[in-house]
DNA sequence: ATAAAATAATACCTCAAGGTAGTATTTTAT
DNA sequence: ATAAAATACTACCTTGAGGTATTATTTTAT
């Protein structure tokens, strides 16, 4: 399962405007350019601009632009905002009391990769990303 | 998110059984030490059954036991028969030409993990899981 | 034989994620 | 001023995952 759908929403939404130079995005280029539902990718957008991501310029001429610096938004900050972050860091099997000194039978073999997930998106930040041709895909 | 809460319970479900020794396992043994709810925990072995990885045996003194061998039945086994293996193999933000040659954004930063992710998954049998007190967990 | 103790099957309930619709508000080109 | 073009808000709908309830079936101890 990995990420909700609207997660992956964000994620795309956000990669696309990282990648993509535009001076300022509406939601209606975003729709078009990433298939997501408009209606619901509006509600997102809002919630991306409540959480700080983007600034939203209400009116004519209006859209969307990074709030922040990409440098300073990482994967994880994303994913956060939208579903929590802390499932990542949780027991394979929901255990609650599950570490190193009461492990559950799964937890040797997760440790590791689990620590790799929540590395690679708490480390790469927008600005990390490769400048392709989301729209195409 | 990771794993459906489904999948969660049927790792733990077959965890339990490979670790702990029993001559053969109940349902309502495994509900009371796994904290899982009985009705629903009763359909998911009969689907686990019907997936084959366990026997039943009906009728008074019935129970459960593993139907193959420990070691050849994988974590990605069990997932695929829940909520499908493919779902790891996607791409993080759900396009479906996301490949090495046309990449999103995301694809060179996640490939590695992905693939980790999917090797520990794959490779990982119910015979090399630790055998530890999963029900104090 | 029969009752007890187990799994199997079927139908239904609940809730949150995802999605839709309509209206209000803001801004700016004209 | 006003209409157009954008975002914001609010309310509702839909669907599938997770969970519950009841009854049927199977097996075995007695």
């Amino acid at each position: 399962m990995i990420l909700s759908k609207t997660s992956e929403y964000a994620l795309k939404i956000l990669s696309f405007m990282a990648t993509e130079d535009y001076p300022q995005y509406t939601a209606h280029l975003l729709y078009e350019k990433l298939s997501i539902p408009r209606r619901y990718g509006s509600r997102l957008m809002t919630d991306l601009a409540k959480s700080g991501f983007i600034k939203s310029h209400r009116g004519r001429n209006g859209g969307y632009v990074f709030a922040k610096k990409l440098e300073d938004i990482y994967l994880s900050d994303i994913i956060d905002s939208i579903e929590g972050f802390e499932n990542f860091d949780k027991c394979l099997i929901g255990l609650y009391q599950c570490d190193l000194d009461n492990p559950c039978p799964l937890h040797e073999i997760w440790a590791e990769t689990k620590q790799k997930v929540i590395d690679t998106l708490s480390q790469t930040s927008l600005a990390d990303l490769q400048h392709t041709n989301i729209e195409d895909l």
